[in-house]
DNA sequence: GTTCTAGAAC
DNA sequence: GTTCTAGAAC
């Protein structure tokens, strides 16, 4: 564990040898300091944004930025500056009232949004002990609570701090590197340059102080910023190893960190010797994840505002599978905070929940934790269980468990995702008049050329004139052209074209086609031969859709491991595997017995649900049926394997 | 046939 | 927030 030194830089007053400093002084010295993995205090008048940004920006996304803000009332802050003659400043009498007052005119208190991770007002001595006595207690593996503090009792009798404030310190570090707890006490001081504290961790902390002189209201924009508290999942009652699991939570809050925007995850404990907090911690550190956005936080995660001064929107429950109240820990705690409310909501939601997923429960504001803690949503989150007194234990299967975890993870992450969404929205549209976009501006940008090409006739015209089609045309002869599908849909994937005009679709087929559709058969299956000694596990069909979006009968000739990344839709599968693909063979026997093909109904079977071509299961979405039929080895269904319908037949 | 996109689903 | 689909445009 690195000691970190502390360094208090009396900015600008004092840097250049007890005469005013310039603003770049500081910055190079605080600088220098914080790459040399020491804290540093800045103790600046900065009234505005922009003169704290340059400060805030100084360490990189490791380094937190604290702001201690002195917000005395203006009057006080007048008087105290003009009795203040010494000031190196040079501002003296009624001439520093004048400098006040108009500094107060653009006066911005700090916000969290600026980079702040915690920011500390102080309107009174209490606060500035209070504030002095956080401080002094930092210890090596501390990270203070983020958020905003103080504002409390604005009545309370206001007192300067801001020296005081600063010398206590001071001479508190300066005793030795163990955090003392500050009291009475009046230690020697002399020193006025640097000091030595044992505070590292996660981040080296910088203290920005700020001597703000005039009252106003705080914008407690820390509730602006979403922010998810969340436990570890798993680790307590189903005794999920704390090294994998800090490995997990580490991982996925990194996947979803550039998913966030401003908003906020904090893992929550509430022991302070947390180990999984420490864990996490170090490999966040190491991961360099932005201590602003993810951060742990030592407290009741029922009590983060009340108790702990953070704000958080959202929290997430270790939920039971029943997701019912009861258990012990962090469940029962969160559903006794919640109240009935929150049974009620969660029942709403669903019933149960399964290991690996989350359910966001949107809190009624009848619910204490609404009223009293500002959260609004509760995401029940269900991990891997890994102990045996427990339901549904994963017997020590760290490889299944380690997937369900970070499964439960990416749920809970994404649920906040979801609900940091829809709360950043509401404001902005509530603000604009209803209307759509306007049709000036859609005019105005949308001047696109029509460069497409009705390629409903390509077919047609290669089929026609396959001479000039050299490039895509493998084979032509009086009868067909062959060619490669220009979007296949499984690894080979032609087409056979018949040559003669008036043969548009396969309703078009007749009697006296007979003799062609045979000829197209045939040189499919020549190609299928190719193909199957290029590629034995390759096996064919060779068919027609019943009613093809292109002009031109058509054979298509595709292999049936429909791996393709152009097959995307639901139209796409359901061509090629319900009854609107015609085996060419039973068009053949069709045309021969009955004059014409039938032609399935296109509506009813493209909006069929995916099935497994092979075993027939079914599937939610494109994407989980081509999961499934990558490793699918059920053999065919039956009937597909009559009459010669796959190619080569199988056995 | 694909591409684009709104909005449904998650 | 992303993923996915369905419908329209081309």
């Amino acid at each position: 564990m690195l000691k970190k030194r502390s360094i208090y830089l009396r900015l600008q007053d004092t840097i250049n040898n007890g005469k005013s400093g310039t603003k770049p002084q500081c910055l190079k010295s605080a600088a220098a300091s914080l790459k040399e993995g020491k804290s540093v205090f800045i103790d600046r008048c900065n009234l505005d944004k922009e003169q704290r940004v340059d400060f805030v920006n100084l360490g990189g996304p490791e380094v937190e930025v604290h702001a201690v803000v002195l917000d005395l009332p203006a009057k006080l802050s007048i008087s105290r500056i003009v009795k203040r003659t010494g000031h190196e400043g040079n501002l003296q009498g009624g001439k520093a009232a004048a400098v006040v007052n108009r500094m107060l005119q653009n006066k911005e208190l700090p916000k969290l949004s600026e980079g702040f991770s915690r920011i500390t007002f102080c309107r009174n001595e209490t606060d500035v002990d209070a504030a002095v006595k956080t401080y002094t207690a930092v210890g090596p593996l501390d990270t203070l609570p983020h958020g905003c503090f103080g504002q409390k009792d604005p009545n309370a009798k206001t007192q300067l701090g801001i020296m005081r404030f600063l010398k206590r310190l001071h001479e508190t570090n300066a005793r030795d590197s163990v955090p003392s707890q500050l009291t009475e006490e009046k230690g020697p001081c002399g020193k006025t340059q640097e000091t030595v504290s044992s505070s590292s961790g996660m981040a080296s902390q910088k203290i920005k102080v700020s001597e703000d002189m005039a009252p106003g209201s705080i914008s407690h924009d820390e509730s602006d910023i979403p922010t998810l508290a969340f436990p570890s999942i798993s680790t307590v009652d189903f005794q999920f190893d704390l090294e994998k699991a800090s490995d997990v939570i580490v991982g996925k809050v990194e996947e979803f960190m550039d998913k966030l925007g401003n908003a906020r995850l904090v893992l929550v404990d509430l022991t302070e010797r947390s180990k999984i907090l420490s864990l996490v911690r170090a490999k966040a550190a190491e991961k360099k994840i932005d201590s602003k956005r993810f951060f742990t936080f030592i407290g009741d995660i029922c009590q983060l505002y009340t108790k702990g001064g953070l704000c958080c929107n959202v929290i997430a429950n270790a939920a039971n599978w029943r997701l019912k109240p009861g258990g012990g820990g962090v469940n029962a705690a969160i559903f006794n905070a919640g109240g009935p409310a929150l049974e009620a909501a969660t029942k709403e939601q669903a019933r149960s929940l399964l290991p690996g997923n989350a359910l966001v429960v949107p809190l009624p504001s009848t619910s204490p934790l609404y009223s009293k803690e500002g959260v609004t949503h509760v995401i029940h989150v269900l991990g891997p269980n890994m102990n045996p007194r427990r339901p549904n234990c994963l017997d020590n299967d760290y490889v299944k468990g380690c997937k369900v975890l970070e499964d439960a993870y990416s749920s809970l992450f994404k649920g906040f995702l979801s609900i940091a969404n829809t709360q950043v929205k509401v404001p902005r549209s509530s603000g604009s008049i209803l209307s759509g976009p306007s049709k000036l501006e859609d005019e105005i940008s949308g001047t696109k050329t029509k460069t497409w090409a009705p390629c409903l006739q390509a077919l047609y015209n290669i089929a026609m004139q396959p001479e000039k089609h050299n490039k895509q045309v493998l084979e032509a002869s009086d009868d067909v052209v062959v060619l490669n599908d220009i979007y296949p849909k499984a690894k080979q994937h032609l087409l056979v074209l018949a040559r003669i005009k008036g043969l548009d679709t396969l309703a078009d087929a007749r009697k006296e086609h007979l003799p062609l559709l045979m000829t197209m058969h045939e040189v499919g299956l020549r190609w299928v031969d190719k193909f199957v000694g290029e590629d034995a596990s390759l096996v064919f069909r060779l068919g027609y859709h019943s009613v093809p979006s292109m002009r031109q009968l058509h054979l298509h000739v595709i292999s049936q491991d429909f791996d393709s990344k152009n097959l995307k839709h639901k139209k796409h599968w359901n061509s090629f595997t319900t009854a609107f693909f015609r085996d060419s063979v039973d068009v053949m026997e069709e045309i021969n017995n009955q004059g014409k093909a039938t032609i399935q109904d296109e509506k009813r079977l493209m909006s069929m649900e995916l099935r497994c071509h092979r075993c027939r299961s079914a599937h939610p979405n494109i994407p989980r049926l081509k999961s499934h039929i990558s490793s699918c080895q059920a053999p065919f269904p039956a009937d597909l394997q009559k009459k010669g319908r796959l190619v080569p037949e199988q056995n």
